[in-house]
DNA sequence: CTGAAAGCGCTTACAG
DNA sequence: CTGAAAGCGCTTACAG
């Protein structure tokens, strides 16, 4: 490997000048950086990073966890945090945690991945008091439906007036038993999905039934999961005319399900989901989602990041809610 | 931050000692394990990495730059990936270049992503004297249908052969004109895809037509480059009774323009689709897509790369082909 | 089995 | 405007 003291020994000058010229500063004499210029082009030099951070004591890696990059939202979302990162001359090292507890804790403490400077976070399991036994001491950021106590800024769309927004749709467009896809199991700790909670609110004011019936647990949030909560639904008593679901990919496994049953969206169950991901406007019947702004998620997130890196944030904790609107398509009021 | 130092001052042992422990060596007495391990708990030691790489000259990380997140397949392969690099106590860095030559040719460079001991990369627009230019010496894979005239480890199914499969299916339902969605447009130094040309020869072998005519080209290989490359070939002639696309973000944008259209899949038009995305399961009409095996293409490159950083690889670049099946659905048989 | 020293490659004060 | 020295936190020979 090249060093800065090679150059600096070809070039005749002194290590200090050669890091001058590397660096950019200005005082520096025309000709002197010809000089050096020439002799890293010469030996191919190539600063090592390692030592850089080493002496500065940051790394210009920030790493982002999310649960699941099967998921198009969250891959579709990944992209976006690299983007805005590179914007700010930072790399991104990805991490995926299965929505698993153990998983998210690990990386929260930094055990996967010390080699960073800050860290984004989009968490399932994780509770509270995890996060106020964090012990390693870089910027967190969370991503998010989830709610916390703790210290740390969080990133979220307004999920409960989106659910609300798209059940006021449902409602509006002449719904009237509405069910809820993909609830996780609730316990007192565990704060219900704000998601579900908009579900309730917005039925609770259109005076529409919102019992436990209509809500369908699940393990996780994909197709498949979506495919089996419909069965359970339909198997379970009174047919819904309408289902908002967790998320896109879960509508679209329900979608699948109601295809097998012969069912027709939206003519006998309307169907809104949550995220838009691409797949969603491509669907045989193109689905009606909430599209949170994934953009501007990134953007707050790596920004607040950036700002707790250079000690330029507030002490409190930041909280950014980004934008969402729905989409209606053919999922809710057929062909138009 | 806590260092070696402190610790060692706080347990009155030297830095080497404690050094020693933090590495887990033998030949330390249990007694004086437990003392230093009782500093580190209540200072709230944690090794720097950054330190640790810069002295062994190696990070930990491994870079994976691929054209595009929100296409699913990468998105796939990357969690395989990441999980494959875990096994081996590597992190990834991951990119993505837009499949843009310019970004392909910064990341093979090194430029965006120094910290890291070796790269694995998915080019799309790079070329062979690209890579025979390169100057960063750190180890590089190679993902995918690109054939490279340079001295680098490739991984990548059969992508003749794997076409070829889908085409006999196709042939062996009875399909007679078959049309290939996605051709990049072909130059002299560019080859053709290889999934083009398994295409080509299946059709020669069956003494069907393979003409120009049957082949749309397009920029990328999105939903949205499916839909139109769809859209062009119907409006371009005699209707095919089937289309194999390049991959199954562009069979279901093609799903989507035969919706449109009113045409039925698979008794008007049958399609095959290339990467067995789990949307692909879930669509409207399942799809028949060529499955490649994406955990161990995660696998090997990943094998090769760790080969390659630990020396005790080959010094002729490797080459290797995982598996791929074709998996049948209704896209091209119908409901079963 | 443990200690003292050197050095990975860089940047940051400090001189001049 | 440029140079010589110190040090970021660690590991690696080398002694003892």
């Amino acid at each position: 490997m090249v060093s800065l003291k090679d150059v600096a020994q070809r070039a005749g000058v002194s290590i200090k000048t050669v890091s001058n010229v590397v660096n950019g500063y200005q005082h520096v004499t025309p000709a002197m950086r010809e000089r050096v210029q020439r002799a890293i082009d010469e030996l191919g030099y190539r600063p090592n990073l390692t030592a850089r951070h080493l002496r500065k004591g940051r790394t210009g890696i920030i790493a982002l966890a999310v649960p699941e990059l099967g998921n198009p939202y969250f891959a579709e979302l990944a992209g976006a945090v690299i983007d805005a990162a590179a914007r700010h001359d930072y790399t991104v090292l990805l991490d995926h945690t299965g929505g698993r507890r153990d998983q998210e804790l690990l990386v929260c403490q930094g055990f996967r991945a010390h080699v960073m400077d800050g860290l984004i976070l989009s968490p399932i399991e994780l509770e509270s008091e995890d996060l106020l036994a964090r012990t390693d001491t870089s910027p967190l950021v969370l991503l998010g439906e989830r709610e916390y106590d703790a210290p740390y800024d969080h990133i979220a769309i307004d999920n409960v007036a989106a659910a609300r927004l798209a059940v006021r749709h449902l409602v509006d467009t002449g719904r009237r038993r509405i069910a809820f896809l993909g609830a996780r199991e609730e316990s007192a700790r565990r704060p219900a999905h704000l998601r579900l909670r908009g579900w309730r609110e917005e039925l609770d004011a259109a005076g529409l039934p919102a019992g436990d019936d209509l809500v369908v647990a699940t393990e996780a949030y994909g197709r498949e999961d979506g495919a089996r909560a419909m069965a359970a639904l339909l198997d379970r008593g009174p047919r819904p005319d309408a289902v908002f679901a967790y998320n896109d990919t879960m509508a679209v496994g329900a979608l699948r399900t109601l295809a097998d049953r012969g069912l027709r969206v939206p003519e006998d169950v309307a169907v809104v989901g949550f995220d838009d991901i691409d797949e969603s406007r491509f669907a045989h019947t193109p689905l009606t989602t909430i599209a949170p702004d994934k953009e501007a998620i990134a953007r707050l997130a790596v920004d607040c990041l950036v700002d707790r890196l250079a000690g330029t944030a507030a002490t409190e904790p930041r909280r950014a809610r980004p934008g969402h609107r729905l989409v209606v398509r053919d999922s809710t009021v057929g062909r138009r």
